[in-house]
DNA sequence: GCGAAAATTGTGGAAATCCGCAATGCGCCG
DNA sequence: CGGCGCATTGCGGATTTCCACAATTTTCGC
């Protein structure tokens, strides 16, 4: 799955104009005719920002959105409609979608919308890695060394969190060390930035 | 200014029926008849929401709505309006706006939409009281001191920290502890969370 | 039950931190 | 000029951290 503009609705004509448009200002395109053909081949791994009709034959856009959403989607979803209403944009951009445009639409505005969101999709998917592979460092921590942290978190003396927890001072400085080690970090500052916000 | 929302719209009867909705839910109101009485009255210490109407004599709710934000106003804003399009809506909700609704509108739904904005504004002011504080402490640092903040902040030891600002340790340690005393902080893992993500 | 991973503890020394006490030099303001 | 805030430094001791070397106990799955 390359980065690529998903393009989905159900009426041809739209679809090839709409790939002709976005491949000349060089965005890779793919083509669905309907919502249950996008869903076939989904993964949480495709990357890149889906334009989306709301109004289609069998599943709407915004019942497509709404299943992506649930499924962990994190693509930019451009709404393109020829009939929409203000509830319905108003709820749809409540609910994250990056866009939603009325056709017919200005052509030069579309494809920056465009291109906007496939970049804000490739950061999303940076942000992503590095919040996978935090947890995954996290995950890798022993209870105790969970422990440790969150009282090193604290800002505790090893004293105290030997106290604390019950256990011998030598005990703590070797989790301490340990789960360092682990998160790949040499201070007890640089495990606070790593994370700052998160936990 | 007690938290309340103003209702902006030059339409007495409408501004009227909306208030008695709303104190009637027990919802403080203010009424303006136009975007330029408001924004006589208007201060940066307002507090609560804004109920706004798109199409009014004078100055519109969206150009209102577009000096509020440069003026630093952030005060949740709810948009109503009789004849909003699609293009207006999205355009306003992008720009930060709270909710888009278009008349007539529940009352029920609109009154939670205002509890909803109201408790929002609220939980901004204590963020912002918060963020104020800080920057209050770190305006109050001297030059050197946060220079060995920033280095602290780096994960640095002491003694690295002499060595490129070229002081002796001692002194270091001497600004080390001030600085934590004037941040409000007892060690470097706090000032380290009180600061994760900003500066 | 066995073996690996995890948790635990000790000893001891080098290095770093934390702090009170004391003092000097500089620049600015009234 | 005198006082004040800031930056600077030294000394010395109490406390803490960091680690290497070494070892015992617990837990848990096959």
């Amino acid at each position: 799955m390359t980065p690529c503009a998903h393009l989905i609705d159900d009426d041809d004509a739209i679809r090839d104009s709409l790939a002709w448009l976005l491949e000349s200002c060089g965005v890779a395109c793919r083509s669905y005719p309907s919502a249950e053909d996008f869903l076939a081949e989904w993964l949480p791994s495709c990357t890149g920002c889906i334009l989306l009709d709301i109004r289609m034959g069998g599943m709407s856009g915004p019942e497509l959105f709404d299943v992506l959403c649930e499924r962990g989607c994190r693509m930019p979803v451009i709404f393109l409609t020829g009939h929409g209403d203000v509830p319905m944009a108003v709820a749809a951009l409540k609910k994250g979608a990056f866009d939603f445009v009325e056709k017919p639409f200005n052509d030069n505005e579309l494809v920056d919308r465009v291109v906007e969101a496939l970049k804000l999709d490739a950061n999303q998917r940076l942000a992503a890695a590095d919040a996978d592979s935090l947890s995954a460092r996290l995950s890798s921590l022993t209870t105790r060394e969970r422990e440790v942290m969150e009282l090193v978190l604290a800002g505790k003396l090893n004293k105290l969190i030997a106290d604390e927890l019950q256990i011998s001072m030598r005990t703590v400085e070797v989790h301490r060390a340990n789960l360092f080690d682990k998160m790949g970090v040499r201070t007890a500052v640089e495990l606070a930035q790593l994370l700052a916000g998160k936990r």
